[in-house]
DNA sequence: TTTAAAGTGTAACAGTTGTTACAGCTTCAA
DNA sequence: TTGAAGCTGTAACAACTGTTACACTTTAAA
């Protein structure tokens, strides 16, 4: 799976005292072995805690998008960065290795003298986490619709947002049904019928958007 | 509605100049009338922009957590602070006022200085932050869920942890199915069989988990 | 080119949820 | 006490989605 975070590629070099980073920092590492659960759902989060090397996984919403599934993660990225600083501080989830993994553990009160001395590293910290809430907001509206048609419309009305009415999506029918969390032949139903009603167009991985304000309604 | 973001309350006698404020705060504060567009969807959000007086609506989720609804926001709140530093920076719904607003606008660049000089003001950031990802997290979770049962299960389980085994809630049915996002017959024919199967208990608004395990086996 | 694997279109049927309606029960104020 | 309004339990039916199965097409590898 390709890396979306690419704001905390570089944090390798700055935990090694690279790019001006204080030599005075405050950090540990832990090593851990495969198949380790290393936190538990529930667990206080009191430290700002970075994959350095290895991957694990936990049972939230991958990065793809697609629905309460196992999620893999993979070096580097922070873990629950955002739960550091919330009024209940606790990981949503069990975490668990898939193999040898190194985890930097920097203490809360460090980030916060971090945050503070550091602008590059505040800065990436409130990217990573905002783009994470946006990433949250968007999959939030599309599950609150709840027929297959609202979805695609949604869908289609925000890709044609970033492009024209036609388009290319990288992903196959299987994969948006996962995406939407529906079933595949229920959403190749729903497209069918939309075809049909002349609303959309499809060929392939491509889609055109035929009747805009049609698809508006379905939103509803 | 109450306030759930207690940490913004006291921003007014911050933005006054008390509380060690900087004089020299970069800002600016506009006034709008009662019923106006004040953000679109799509609009740039290179501002932290935070209602000081009167209410707003949009269309994201409220903070009831009910689903897709009309949420209204009272004074004082900051609007969307978490897609300031987001990579797509726009807003993602309209905002439009109740009644006549005050809205101090913080230009991105004077946030990140009063970031890095005010320790209070990035500790408030952060955790309002913090708590509107735990908060979409918790609903992303929830709306995963596909059954109702299930849906029920996970809340109850959620709340048992809390709290004990029994315990009561301070919603009625109507507004339980709200936050689940189905409709309240639907939801009591699900707890009727629940109860009919022996795995909880329900008194007005008193719940009482008697199977804990086959409340688990409900998640799947 | 051939062949296996993956992806797509479709249908019948089952299962769950939504809609609508109504009766009984609570709560609260007049 | 007595309404009136809101809340809850329930039922019949409609609507939508999931499941399973299979034929067909496309893709990619041998």
């Amino acid at each position: 799976m390709k890396n979306i975070d690419p704001e905390w590629n570089n944090f390798r070099n700055i935990s090694n005292g690279g790019d001006g980073f204080p030599p005075d920092m405050q950090y540990s590492i832990k090593f851990h072995g495969k198949n380790e659960v290393i936190f538990r759902q529930g667990d206080l989060c009191d430290a700002l805690n970075i994959l350095m090397t290895g991957s694990v996984k936990t049972e939230m919403i991958t990065e793809n998008g697609n629905l309460l599934g196992i999620e893999i993660i993979n070096a580097p990225r922070p873990l629950a960065p955002a739960f550091l600083f919330s009024g209940n501080n606790r990981f949503p989830v069990d975490v668990t290795t898939l193999e040898e993994v190194e985890v930097l553990r920097i203490p809360k009160d460090e980030v916060i003298r971090l945050m503070t001395t550091q602008p590059d590293f505040m800065q990436q910290f409130l990217t990573h986490n905002a783009n994470r809430t946006q990433f949250l907001t968007n999959r939030l509206q599309l599950l609150s619709i709840k027929t297959i048609k609202g979805k695609i419309a949604h869908f289609l009305l925000e890709q044609a947002g970033e492009q024209g009415d036609t388009f290319t999506l990288n992903r196959n029918q299987t994969e948006l049904a996962d995406f939407f969390g529906v079933a595949r032949p229920s959403l190749a139903r729903s497209l069918s019928e939309m075809i049909e009603e002349g609303i959309i167009d499809v060929n392939k991985k491509e889609y055109t958007i035929l009747d805009k304000k049609k698809l508006r309604e379905l939103l509803v």
